[in-house]
RNA sequence: GGGUGCUUAGCUCAGUUGGUAGAGCGCUAGCCUUACAAGCUGGAUGUCGGCGGUUCGAGCCCGUCAGUACCCACCA
């Protein structure tokens, strides 16, 4: 490409679609089976649900993926990025029922198989939204192996496990007392309640002994399931009760009498200390009833109405207006003593909203606490989970969610996988008509056990189906084809022989629970290995104001509209469209319109990936800042007018690759090296840019290992800007200016080999940042890379090659050239030095100076040794000289004058009264007329300032135990800053008298 | 009740063996400087939440208090 061809300005959306396409066609993505390659890198996408579409967290928690996926496959690993969606049962059977809803149809209206067709339809319709919107974020994942949670293999694999785990006693069918979604009529499990404080009621009802007078008073928060109490309860040593433990009382509005029970669960010191005891209805009365073998009584249906364990007026009403009946009633009969306030937590289903009911239920569960093992004599699958983190085998980053893990784990209840759904994966068990169990791979084998067992009659198969987290549970091998054949290094599978483990599960820390603990569970248990080594745990997307992101807040920002822009009415219909609360429509216009006055910008994905990952500081949330995306997208822009600037230089120019190719001095050979010498002669500027390029891989480098996102953005961030940009460029700029007035042929020719060096380094640097930086911002260095690569000698002009082929950097730390480091850090002082004298002097940018640079050792009057400091590395005068034209252009100077002698410079100062900066043991001086009484100022400022410095430098050394006990090193330090203070503090001081002598003339 | 974070410039955040407090944005003064005004150059801005301890020395380590956010468990 031509530099004609690269716009003035960086518009990402020219390029990324092009690209992303040409990348996937290409099948750069495909998975990696070289067996030369040694290393090798897997990560699973948490399968997003099928029919959903992007969020800004599922942007973030791919942009890191995508990232060390792109790294790690330059860096010569085998590599799979494996992707997928889930079928996710609740979700999405709640949209496709909601849809039927619209058209005044019910699943039950359809039928099991036809509803099932619908929501195949749905997925058909939708399904390829998200993995699209992946593919702009510029996901680099191997989409020809693609899986859905739902497909035939997995399907198969979801109930092979299931057999299996049957077969050996970890699945069983039990009658417990479950979460239960009445209005989903499905149970659901821990996990997917949610509960939260809500206002309620207190009511004290009063149950009247069945002998004598009296009552006992009770406080519920839940009158209606009174009808099923089976008990009052009392603390055993609470002495307002503990005489009454053993007799009955009568349970108002029906004709029951219960015994009062004791039971150290009660607190006596809340409410009235007496408590109802309802085991078909409450969690802990169930394990009340358990200890005390007391019956379990239901009075409510699926749907939450009164059945017909309840008196005959009361069935068949919701569960909520019996509420209100029988509290009516209560009082009507004087039984309702008083009712309070009370905050209380309610659970609701976290798909639904619904007050989730704990139900009475046969279903399946996962035994996750018994032991294993053919003679029960192994772990349970959740210890060996336990175990696999204790170990180290499997690691979390950051280290403290450990225990989070560890808690959950350590408190685990068996895990209730039956859901009373129509959309997943069906239960593989038939029944008989006596209530027998035959588990099976498919019915005509649960047909044969059956005949096994004496059994001949007609089989009906569960109508259930499994919990959606069983199946992502599987995910890590289920994935990788696998088979119960399969055995480690037999070359039959050998995607799982290379990728499981896989290296890194990237994820929010909000599924630890759902979809980690559960993967190391299964997988460990189906397959011996670990699903991970590492679980990269990031944290949650926010708002600017850090609030959650939610469609009822409107405050949900699409990635989508960050790379394209958005115009303000579209997202303002966008986030008002839809809303289960249409009132809350007017507010969120009115937010969003103040917040985003003309909208989003485009940002492009480059810009909006950068900004996630400099954003992905270790153990927090994320307050997402547009402001930082608009910085970011500047930031492409830099890199891409940096490369115009490293083309329009360089671009059919002689770079020397003829004799020294790219290849050779990589290598590092000594024949290459000398060839290269003969024909390039680097400067230090050079050298120090190339240094510093070692120094940022090499940090990177670190950084990738210890998944600091935010700091490898920065090193490469910095390394762009500062370092090349700022200062590098501006050096180069001053080594490729053409010079005229070269007397000898022996100086054209150095000046010559001196320009091919530095066009070189330009190029070849610039290739390096490109492949260094591309892992990150991929789009944006791939369309400079086929610009700047056939330059580099990185690739053959006219070919199609990709910068995701090339190999990442690595840095060669035998290039780090401290004697350089040491020169340009020199420079930046002095040039630093002479911009603070200007601006001082309220120099305009446009009027050059001449400056004169007296560097004589200035310390005469000091009897210290002035200790050495960057200064003393540039020794003779021919290296003064050669810093001039560097510090002419930076420092906007018209000329720079050296003077060795102090005296002199003394007096040049004393008669033009100029101001001076120190900088080390030199001192510069602007020849320009200055106003007396400013000077003064500002010298008295600078004085002020050194002095500070000065006596708490003193201070520190004066303090014997600090001498004796910090480090000589530290110590050394302090005195030379005292050494640095004090000779500054002469010169200035004598500037000072002079400059007020000149204001008393 | 149990657990985990966080508190540093106006805002968002870095600060990894304890040794001179940083970046971006914003603010401000000035610049169309031959890659970039999505830019360049200069400047202002901090009792590093409070208190106590360890140490020659603490933003960093320890204790404690306060504020704040989240996770788990739910006293009916």
């Amino acid at each position: 490409m031509k530099l004609a061809e690269l716009a003035k300005s960086f518009d990402p959306s020219d390029i990324e679609r092009r690209w992303y396409a040409l990348w996937e066609a290409q099948g750069y993505f495909n998975a990696g089976f070289d067996p030369a390659k040694t290393e090798a890198f897997c990560l699973l996408l948490p399968p997003p649900n099928v029919t959903g579409t992007l969020h800004m967290g599922h942007g973030f928690n791919q942009t890191i993926m995508d990232t060390l996926t792109r790294y790690h496959r330059m860096r010569g690993a085998n590599t799979l990025w494996q992707p997928g969606t889930d079928h996710a049962g609740i979700a999405t059977q709640i949209v496709v029922e909601r849809q039927l809803d619209a058209q005044g149809v019910s699943r039950h209206d359809l039928g099991r198989a036809a509803f099932i067709d619908k929501v195949w339809e749905w997925k058909a319709y939708s399904g390829g939204t998200i993995t699209q919107q992946m593919r702009r974020l510029g996901a680099s994942a191997d989409w020809t192996r693609e899986r859905f949670t739902m497909d035939a293999d997995l399907s198969r694999i979801v109930t092979q496990t299931f057999v299996r785990l049957h077969r050996e006693g970890l699945i069983y069918r039990g009658q417990r007392l479950v979460n239960w979604d009445p209005v989903l009529g499905t149970a659901v499990s821990d996990l997917e309640v949610v509960s939260s404080e809500e206002a309620g009621h207190l009511w004290h009802i009063r149950y009247p002994l069945s002998e004598g007078e009296g009552h006992l008073t009770v406080a519920t928060t839940r009158p209606e399931t009174l009808l099923g109490d089976v008990a009052l309860m009392v603390h055993p040593e609470d002495e307002r009760y503990q005489h009454l433990i053993g007799k009955q009382v009568r349970l108002p509005l029906s004709e029951r009498t219960i015994p009062i029970i004791g039971d150290t669960y009660v607190d006596r010191t809340f409410a009235t200390g007496c408590v109802k005891v309802t085991p078909a209805h409450d969690f802990n009365d169930y394990a009340v009833a358990q200890r005390h073998a007391l019956p379990l009584i239901s009075i409510l249906t699926l749907s939450a109405t009164l059945n017909e364990q309840a008196p005959e007026s009361y069935r068949g009403l919701d569960r909520f207006v019996a509420r209100q009946k029988i509290v009516a009633d209560l009082e009507a009969q004087g039984l309702l003593e008083k009712v309070e306030a009370h905050k209380l937590n309610i659970p609701r289903g976290d798909r639904t909203g619904v007050v989730i009911e704990p139900m009475l239920t046969d279903q399946w569960f996962v035994a996750v606490n018994k032991a294993t093992g053919a003679a029960g004599d192994q772990p349970s699958i959740a210890a060996k989970a336990l175990a696999c983190v204790a170990t180290g085998e499997i690691e979390f980053v950051p280290g403290n969610w450990v225990n989070t893990y560890n808690q959950w784990l350590n408190n685990l209840q068996d895990w209730c996988i039956s859901r009373q759904l129509w959309w997943g994966h069906q239960i593989p068990a038939w029944y008989g008509s006596g209530g027998e169990i035959f588990v099976a791979e498919d019915e005509a084998t649960a047909t044969t056990q059956a005949a096994a067992a004496g059994y001949h009659g007609a089989l009906t198969r569960d109508p259930d189906v499994l919990d959606t987290w069983f199946s992502s549970a599987l995910w890590p091998f289920s994935t990788l084809g696998w088979t119960p054949e399969w055995t480690p290094g037999s070359n039959t599978h050998p995607a799982l022989d290379l990728y499981l483990p896989s290296t890194v599960l990237v994820t929010g820390f909000d599924i630890i629970f759902f979809w980690v603990a559960r993967m190391v569970m299964l997988t460990e248990h189906m397959t011996g290995k670990i699903p991970f080594k590492h679980v990269y745990v990031h944290g949650l997307i926010r708002d600017a104001e850090g609030q959650k992101m939610s469609k009822s807040k409107g405050n949900v920002l699409d990635p989508i509209d960050l790379i394209d822009g958005i115009e303000l009415d579209a997202l303002v219909e966008k986030r008002t469209r839809g809303l289960m609360n249409p009132k809350q429509a007017a507010q969120i216009e009115q937010r969003t319109r103040q917040e985003f006055p003309s909208g989003i910008p485009a940002f492009g994905t480059d810009a909006l990936r950068f900004t996630f990952l400099s954003l992905a500081s270790p153990g927090r949330d994320i307050k997402f800042d547009l402001n930082r995306c608009d910085g970011y997208r500047n930031f492409c822009n830099k890199l891409w007018n940096a490369t115009r600037f490293v083309l329009m230089h360089c671009a059919d120019q002689d770079l020397g690759l003829d004799a020294c190719t790219a290849q050779t001095v990589d290598a590092g050979s000594d024949a290459a090296a000398s060839a290269c010498s003969t024909q390039l002669s680097f400067s230090f500027a050079d050298r120090w840019m190339v240094s510093q390029l070692q120094r940022s891989e090499a940090a990177v480098a670190k950084h990738f290992a210890e998944y600091r996102f935010d700091l490898i953005a920065q090193t490469i961030y910095e390394l762009v800007w500062d370092t090349f940009c700022d200062w590098y460029l501006e050096l180069a700029k001053v080594q490729l200016q053409a010079n005229t007035e070269l007397a000898s042929p022996a100086e054209v020719e150095q000046r010559q080999r001196s320009q091919r060096a530095t066009r070189r380094t330009l190029v070849r640097v610039l290739e390096s940042i490109l492949r260094l930086a591309h892992p990150l911002i991929p789009f944006v260095t791939e369309e400079l890379w086929q610009a700047v690569a056939p330059l580099a000698g990185r690739q053959q002009a006219g070919t199609t090659s990709s910068i995701m082929q090339a190999p990442y950097p690595t840095a060669q730390l035998e290039k780090i050239d401290e004697a350089s480091e040491a020169r340009v850090q020199q420079l930046k002082e002095l040039a630093y030095a002479c911009r603070h004298l200007r601006g001082e002097m309220k120099l305009s940018p446009a009027l050059k100076v001449p400056l004169i640079l007296c560097v004589a050792p200035a310390l005469a009057a000091s009897d210290k040794t002035p200790a050495e400091s960057v200064t003393e590395s540039v020794t003779t005068p021919a290296d003064w000289l050669g810093l001039a034209p560097y510090l002419q252009a930076l420092g906007k100077l018209s000329s720079v004058e050296l003077l060795y002698d102090a005296q002199q410079f003394e007096q040049r100062v004393a008669s033009s009264g100029a101001p001076v900066a120190l900088c080390a043991s030199a001192r510069l001086m602007l020849q320009v007329e200055v106003d007396a009484a400013s000077e003064c100022a500002r010298l008295l400022k600078e004085i002020a300032r050194l002095e500070n410095e000065l006596s708490k430098t003193q201070g520190k050394l004066s303090n014997e135990s600090f001498t004796a006990r910090a480090p000589a090193a530290v110590v050394e330090q302090e005195q030379k800053r005292l050494a640095d203070f004090q000779a500054q503090l002469i010169p200035l001081r004598e500037q000072l008298r002079l400059q007020q002598t000149r204001l008393q003339q």
